[in-house]
DNA sequence: GGTCCTTGTTCAAGATCCTGGACACATGAT
DNA sequence: ATCATGTGTCCAGGATCTTGAACAAGGACC
């Protein structure tokens, strides 16, 4: 789930510089019992303590981390549970890969629990949105138009003008959207439960 | 000191994507407070807690030390006091630089204290090495020859012949040496204070 | 002026990490 | 065999990080 095992990495590192983990906590100025810990990955280090150890290896930090996914290539797949969720437990919405410099827009899989509302106050941004309601209903408002949305139907429009979501009917409504410029946390597109 | 402003990379990541700190928080599954102190600097925070407000931005981490010193372009001028001790207390060696892919050697600045030893168990290790004393004396044994060298005489031989420094005067020795390949840790250049 | 909301900071209590010392298991020397 | 040394793991206590709730400062609105 953490997409990165910092324990097998830095035993890995440890290793192959043929050194122990006494001789490593020693230079690094922590204990062995420390590093046993973050190799096992029974702890999650600080990254303080973390930057100690890399330092005696030595390693920077970046390249520590360098192995991370998501960095090099553009990810072309994503299965559901590595999508990130930004929502707040009552509602969610799933980022399709991470914002990344160079894309140009943002894909969301977004889902409105019965009662959820993106507030009275519209939202209003720089962009373009549109999107599909995948099953559920959603009353979309924007501008001076309000339209209920129901499954199969769409949207797309000026992120300029003031809208607003709101589910009112008693299901769950699943909607796929896409944002451009790629700013989803554009000063409040957060949604309230009320 | 430490090189990485934690707290102020966070800062300007969230400003940037005009986030509050409670709405980041909220994402991240983590209280205000925890962002609040490690935006100042006031914590070193774990690295689950730093990945878990990553994902929220979402930036991945290796992104977040990407502006790490020490990766992009090679360092030239290094200050004595970043170099990276990796001594015991007693002793110190301090390297110049850190380990870094494309780099075939490895310059370390060593003081020896009075009595200091690499062990009586002869190093023998891949590579060569060489250097200079700068101040002091130090016995050095390679192969069967041992010598006395004081300030200003200096060394280069193959690493894969027995080596042992030892410092048998009363004043502390410093050396300047350089190892190929950069495997300073090689199966026990550590030093033995007797 | 009020009141309301949002912002960032601070503080005690709880959770997690880190330490120092044990422990069990190896290997090599006597 | 018994030491002696080196390895990684585990455990109580202390140090550090994280939480939840308070606080003060700044708008917005009436």
């Amino acid at each position: 789930m953490s997409g990165f095992d910092v324990g097998g990495r830095l035993r890995a590192l440890r290793i192959e510089r043929d050194l122990s983990q006494r001789e490593l906590a020693k230079r690094a100025n922590v204990t062995n019992s420390t590093i046993s810990l973050i190799e096992q990955n029974s702890v999650s280090p600080s990254v303080s303590s973390l930057k100690k150890i890399l330092d005696a290896l030595p390693v920077s930090i970046s390249e520590f981390f360098a192995g991370e996914p998501s960095q090099e290539e553009p990810k072309v797949f994503y299965r559901a549970e590595e999508l990130t969720d930004i929502g707040d437990g009552q509602l969610s919405w799933r980022l399709i890969g991470a914002r990344r410099p160079g894309r140009s827009m943002s894909i969301l899989h977004e889902r409105y629990p019965p009662g959820a509302d993106t507030g009275e106050t519209m939202l209003e941004h720089d962009g373009e949105e549109g999107g599909v309601i995948v099953s559920g209903t959603i009353e979309l408002t924007v501008g001076n138009e309000v339209q209920q949305l129901g499954t199969g139907d769409a949207y797309y429009f000026d992120s300029r003008l003031p809208h607003r979501f709101r589910n009112v009917g008693d299901r769950e409504c699943v909607i796929v959207s896409a944002n451009t410029p790629p700013s989803f946390s554009d000063g409040g597109d957060a949604c309230h439960h009320v």
